[in-house]
DNA sequence: TTGTTGT
């Protein structure tokens, strides 16, 4: 059986998309009834159903649900009827002031055998009926850079591993090409019901593609694309994650589930409870952030995805927006004592209609902070991983609505969260690694717009000043002088001297099979060659979701080799 | 050390 999965991992700095030609199913471990269970056994025997579309009310509900009925002849490729009040609520609201023209400088670079041609627009390929309504609902008019490039290779079945930052189209990029898969292979297999008690009934479901994302937010914003882009067709997405309640999750999986969007420890639940199997997915988007730089990681995360992949095609896409002159970068010298009073002075600065995201490096001090803004009357709400579920949701929701136009946050919002029209960054503790800066300082100046981040630093932060300064630098932004002296003493007595030079291609990462040296002498070493296919123990371990060998880097990246060292 | 990810 050939199988094609897609990985999928998401730097700070920007995400990766991996498409692997395999079979997944060893990829995720416990290969135990496939070929003689029910499924088989049953195979075009009877009902199969259909899914009825729209009607039922919301909730964390599909765009249909599953409908028991005997089986005939279904067209997948072919758009069910639309739906005045879903579409209203699927494309209205939501990815205004998006400035796509911009990406157009982006340069793109594609490694690898045989790649095939990039797109110029969406109807440079044939994707379907369902997936270009869907293009023209969302009022995409031309494919980003990583979408011109990403969406042939995944028509090809190719495949395929991509850095682009978060914002740069790489949902759309994994979404739009393996829905039009399904769309016009149907279901398969995966659709076949089990038999119980003579009664046909689906409880476990088997989605045909999985996107694993790193935060319950982000899971639930890729959710909302894969809605989008499943509207009016047959497939119906779910998602699943943590501090959420499960039975309604598993309720809504039970109404039928092609496209599975989850956080990793709850899909492991749901996969132990025998409510998900991944016996029939085919393709699977992996995302995964670390603590670790863009420029250093991706050799690791090259290495462990060429376990999942063959002959695959690397994209690296140039940097977008938060090194570039999209923001205007400030630092300003701001002892821990003053700190407070000094955001009070930047807030009062800011246009009361702004987003302002406040960072801060713990969630004790994210709620102190939250509770001083408040009692100093600021409109604020704040996101960290203390808070439940709700609240999160909740935060956001005001942040982004503008009700609450200042949110505090720890680093659960830098990662890939899209909060577009954010004018204003303020780093009121900045991060001790400068990847952690980027990625939160790409929270404003989103494509096309300007943005504004403010760092605040003391002596606390001489860990960061070095790559500061070459960021600053990068971006042509105005040098505080101290700050270039203080670059120059901690440069003499800094350890990592040796350590290579980042930021300094233009793009996010380079392939490491291009590289004099490559991968191979390096994946020798160390205890993570542990033969078989990298993946499948990923989800077996009970630490370290993202698999008990990968999952560490962050403590661990020390001991690791860096590029051609 | 802190942050993220299942109850």
């Amino acid at each position: 059986m050939h199988n094609a999965g897609y990985v999928s991992y998401e730097n700070k700095d920007g995400g990766w998309n991996s498409v692997m030609n395999r079979d997944a199913y060893t990829s995720f471990g416990g290969r135990t009834d496939r070929g003689k269970s029910a499924f088989f056994n049953d195979r075009g025997a009877g009902s199969r159903g259909r899914y009825e579309r729209g009607g039922f009310g919301g909730g964390t509900g599909g765009n249909s649900r599953w409908v028991e009925e005997s089986r005939d002849e279904e067209d997948w490729s072919k758009p069910l009827p639309s739906n005045e009040r879903l579409e209203q609520e699927l494309f209205s609201a939501s990815n205004t002031g998006i400035n796509f023209e911009k990406y157009d400088d982006i340069p793109v670079e594609a490694t690898g055998t045989n790649s095939p041609g990039h797109i110029d627009s969406f109807h440079d390929v044939d994707m379907g009926e369902i997936i270009m309504g869907n293009i023209t609902l969302s009022r995409y008019t031309r494919p980003t850079p990583v979408q011109k490039y990403a969406i042939p290779i995944i028509k090809a079945k190719r495949d395929l591993m991509a850095c682009a930052q978060t914002g740069s189209g790489k949902t759309a990029a994994f979404l739009l090409p393996v829905l039009s898969q399904i769309y016009t292979d149907g279901p398969g297999e995966a659709l076949q019901a089990t038999k119980e008690n003579g009664k046909y009934v689906r409880r476990k479901q088997f989605p045909i593609s999985l996107v694993l994302a790193p935060t319950r937010e982000l899971a639930l914003q890729i959710y909302d694309e894969a809605r989008k882009f499943s509207y009016r067709s047959r497939v119906r997405p779910c998602v699943v994650y943590g501090g959420a309640d499960i039975g309604q999750q598993i309720r809504d999986l039970e109404r039928g589930c092609h496209l599975l969007v989850a956080t990793p420890g709850r899909l492991v639940d749901m996969m132990e409870r025998g409510k998900i199997g991944l016996d029939y997915c085919k393709m699977i988007k992996f995302s995964l952030t670390s603590n670790t730089s863009c420029a250093t990681f991706p050799k690791e995360i090259q290495i462990l995805a060429r376990d999942f992949l063959e002959e695959y095609i690397f994209l690296a896409v140039g940097r977008v927006g938060s090194t570039s002159e999209n923001i205007t970068q400030k630092v300003v010298w701001v002892e821990e004592n003053d700190k407070r009073s000094f955001l009070l002075d930047l807030l009062n600065a800011t246009g009361k209609d702004s987003l302002t995201l406040v960072f801060v490096e713990t969630k004790k001090g994210a709620d102190a902070l939250e509770d001083f803004l408040y009692r100093e009357g600021y409109a604020c709400t704040s996101i960290h991983g203390d808070r439940s579920q709700r609240d999160r949701e909740e935060a956001l929701h005001q942040f982004r609505s503008g009700r609450c136009p200042i949110m505090v946050a720890t680093a659960v919002a830098a990662r890939g969260l899209d909060i577009s029209n954010v004018k204003h960054v303020i780093n009121f503790d900045l991060p001790s690694d400068i990847e952690e800066y980027v990625h939160r300082i790409g929270r404003t100046g989103r494509v096309g717009n300007l943005g504004l981040a403010t760092s605040f630093y003391n002596d606390k932060n001489s860990n960061i000043t070095k790559d500061l300064l070459d960021i600053l630098v990068e971006a042509k932004q105005e040098v505080p002088s101290w700050l270039e002296n203080l670059a120059y003493e901690h440069q003499h007595k800094s350890t990592n001297r040796g350590r290579p030079k980042r930021f300094s291609g233009g793009f996010g990462a380079r392939d490491y099979r291009q590289m004099a040296g490559g991968g191979s002498a390096f994946a020798n070493r160390g205890a993570r060659n542990t033969g078989g296919h990298g993946g499948s123990r990923g989800f077996g371990g009970n630490k370290g979701y993202y698999g008990g060998n990968y999952g560490n880097y962050g403590g661990n990246y020390a001991q690791v080799d860096w590029w051609g060292n």
